[in-house]
DNA sequence: TGGCTCATGTAAGCCGTTACATGATTTT
DNA sequence: AAAATCATGTAACGGCTTACATGAGCCA
């Protein structure tokens, strides 16, 4: 039996790719990770090398020692099979992974009865930690043009998808804001 | 030391806002979650039922036998204790947890090079995705009216970011369609 | 009477993060 | 000389899903 798309771990097609990409140390897709992928998926150094060495064990990346002077470093590539391993789950039509968890929308959904300026709190946040991944973002590249598949298309998304994000926390804010005035204006009447 | 938000585990969130929204049985909590939280928060029946266990044993609620006829059933309420948690972690100013993996995503970031065909194969599957989510969603509450925060605040901000999604995907899929017709007539034009 | 829903739970296993440990090289 | 970066790894723990196991009540 061949392995296949589906045998792939998470953090396995991560390394995959990047090594496709032309990283070769666990260290180097770490980095690569932390300003590209995190943002729709993470990976650790805890989960990296090991997995680097189940990927060797079954043969869908191959190993070289090449340390820098005295330290220690191991360079990866994809064998044969392991390219062959990542074009399968690239063209997989198994219904892909999403998850979500959003600590700030939970706080939300159960925040009938709060006090609307804590609630406002909640939203300004939630508003402030979009802009500070959207700035990040930005950081990265700062003038897309490449139109084709790939990171930038990702990136892309990412942009959208916040400020999407952004906006919707100042029309709440907005909102909740009338609410606070509102309540204000009543209470003075009495 | 008294049992502060911090000590709260993921799913112990959600368990203390599903008894304070009227939920009784852990059954009930994960019905309600599958409709609602699930979008940003989901929880299983292996995470749920221990927990319920360990918030009692912390005080944090309260169980009764409550058997309908010969069938076992647990009901459980906040304690003062649990209630305080809960309005702790609400007001707590800690960075709120945000997670996203997105396998669909992953798949674009490394689709350099691959067939413009297969890669539309791929945003056509997301969108599918996402549209499925907005059905689901709008069978939810079709007539949302309710302007405070909770359940409905939260339940326009998924419809609204999915929708982003659904038409982030489909100028995507004209813009890889293009893509096709072009290098279609390159191909003829040799 | 058969299937669905209500209801509770456990066990195995996967996946992941954090913290720790170590040490060389490079930059300031 | 110190601090940052390069580089590899492990151990402990947390959290979650899936599958399994069990059984009562309700409806067609």
């Amino acid at each position: 039996m061949e392995a296949s798309a589906q045998d792939l771990t998470p953090t396995g097609r991560v390394i995959l790719g990047m090594l496709r990409l032309g990283k070769r140390t666990g260290y180097e897709i770490k980095q690569i990770v932390d300003v590209s992928t995190r943002f729709f998926w993470a990976a650790s150094y805890g989960q990296i090398y090991p997995e680097l060495k189940r990927l060797e064990e079954r043969g869908l990346v191959g190993s070289r020692s090449e340390p820098t002077g005295g330290r220690a470093r191991t360079e990866y590539r994809l064998t044969a099979t392991g390219e062959r391993a990542l074009d399968d789950w690239l063209a997989s039509e198994a219904e892909p992974a999403h998850e979500v968890r959003d600590e700030a929308m939970l706080k939300l959904f159960f925040s009938e009865g709060r006090d609307t300026e804590e609630v406002l709190e909640t939203v300004r946040a939630l508003r402030r930690k979009h802009e500070s991944v959207v700035a990040r973002l930005r950081e990265i590249h700062p003038e897309p043009v490449d139109p084709d598949p790939g990171p930038y298309l990702t990136l892309e998304y990412g942009l959208g998808l916040h400020d999407w994000a952004i906006e919707w926390c100042k029309r709440t804010e907005r909102r909740l804001e009338r609410r606070l005035a509102r309540s204000a204006r009543e209470k003075a009447r009495v």
